[in-house]
DNA sequence: TCGCGTTACGAGGGTCGTAAAAATT
DNA sequence: AATTTTTACGACCCTCGTAACGCGA
């Protein structure tokens, strides 16, 4: 196994496309090719279909060890770089719904003391850009159980601060049998349609032990507006799941609290344990 | 960052030896010095001090991340290799500390279902065999914070399953002015001696949330017998912190409970995740 | 002097690009 | 036919072992 070849895998995986992964890491589509075959010899599995260019069950789990080690790799480098002396511009990537009302106030909290850059980007991106040095901080969001910290990356990696933590929301169209309710059970929609939003993170299906939600004839929202989702779910195009903080008001949308499980959406302020002190002052500000 | 690199400078940090890294890994001296010469280049920083070998700040923080990057994709290989068809003889791998009552108990539900092999190893080595598909699963121990899991490997690497949690007790030779307390607060031994005794995981700078024990002038017993360690304890040579369930009675050494910080010995059966099957009986056993 | 790590150098192997072929839509 | 992946092949580079060297105990 070689550390090229895992991450030109990770690539083609990502892009689903071999042109697309050969461009990205200034590589020719031969040498793509020929890296994914050496590693799929060097395993003994077939790792991806071709045509459509697909993961094979051996490729989804070889794809998920990789982007953990070729993370941690970025992480390692970035410590070991002669880190320069702190400066006073700070570069903190956020998720679309990270970005709520606690991080303005730390922001607002903040200002005067430093320039502060901030680079909107899905969760991937956000961990990809603090791992190579390009952000000093990040905010990153997802579901947990209270007083659990979300699963960005592996622990010890990453040093993490609550920002916030808020309840959940089901929406559903103001016409669905059970938008009067006073609280829901995840348990009670398992046969619902949901809308799938990647970027927004709030998705059923990544919700601590639950059963995975079918993938089928679910209609994706590849933008990051929560706006948006909710015209999706007025329109009856499928459920959502939003924190309170993030509720935006729409005729006939319904905003019922989700009463079981126990979770709550999560919000934390990260940074590599290396940096402690760049993001000082972010950290004094969010304790202070 | 090379893969193989990486390994060799892991196995010279972990042997404190080129010699015997070399020997480790089937490569010349002349290999192994090019490799680690190599990898401080990359990164721009020396890694390891010659004469005596011992790891650089920076080393110590490259060979953390390379310890998990190695296992992780030692992990990977093991998963996508083709998995046997279940033989029915199951390889366990258990730390000294963690083969205590409740381990025997399971195994004892366990006979004449199957065939099993118990090896006794280090934590690290444990971890090693499950990763490299040696064993089929490990028995691991550690102190943490009551219902948290113990940090022995990324999660998600590992399935964990609870098999006992013990309190903690502080061993002292029975003229300590603490020995006849009723509890004792880590606090008030801040400056106390310790035995450091790496194989039986029980230090106390194990312990989460507590300040690094000062590592001059205390006695490194190497061994893995609890009594032998009573023994120091009885001799005068450092305190130690056991779990009830591995007390033995020693003339002159006192065994007073730990009050605070809110911390237990906790044992867990591992297995890699793609491997459950092997290990149904098992885990069957534990929670029937 | 002995043990251990480093450096010089060359053979061998591996990697990537070019270019042509094959396969799928 | 166009697009995308695979294969063939060769130049280049890189890696490892041999062997000589440096350095400290």
């Amino acid at each position: 196994m070689d550390l090229r070849q895992l991450r030109t895998f990770e690539a083609v995986a990502r892009t689903g496309s071999f042109t697309a992964a050969a461009a990205e890491l200034a590589y020719t589509q031969s040498a793509v090719s020929q890296h994914v075959a050496a590693l799929e010899a060097s395993v003994g599995r077939r790792l991806l279909t071709r045509r459509p260019v697909a993961l094979t069950e051996a490729g989804v789990r070889l794809a998920s060890h990789a982007r953990h080690v070729l993370l941690r790799l970025d992480v390692a480098r970035t410590e070991l770089a002669a880190q320069a002396p702190a400066p006073d511009r700070l570069t903190v990537a956020v998720t679309p719904t990270g970005f709520t009302g606690p991080v303005a106030d730390l922001l607002a909290r903040l200002s005067g003391t430093a320039v502060i850059r901030l680079l909107p980007l899905p969760a991937a991106d956000c961990l990809r850009q603090l791992a190579a040095g390009d952000a000093e901080a990040a905010v990153l969001d997802g579901i947990t159980t209270a007083n659990q910290p979300i699963a960005a990356a592996e622990p010890g990696v990453l040093a993490r601060h609550l920002v916030a933590e808020q309840p959940l929301r089901v929406l559903l169209p103001a016409g669905h049998p059970l938008a009067g309710s006073a609280g829901l059970d995840l348990a009670s929609l398992r046969d619902a349609r949901w809308v799938d939003a990647p970027l927004l993170r709030c998705d059923p299906a990544a919700v601590p032990g639950h059963p995975p939600v079918p993938t089928s004839g679910r209609l994706r929202y590849e933008g990051d507006d929560v706006a948006g989702l909710v015209r999706l779910v007025a329109h009856q195009l499928g459920l959502a799941l939003l924190p309170e903080g993030l509720l935006v008001d729409h005729p006939g949308v319904a905003a019922v609290p989700l009463r079981s499980p126990a979770v709550v959406h999560r919000v934390e302020l990260v940074h590599l344990p290396g940096r402690a002190d760049a993001v000082r002052p972010l950290v004094a500000a969010l304790h202070g």
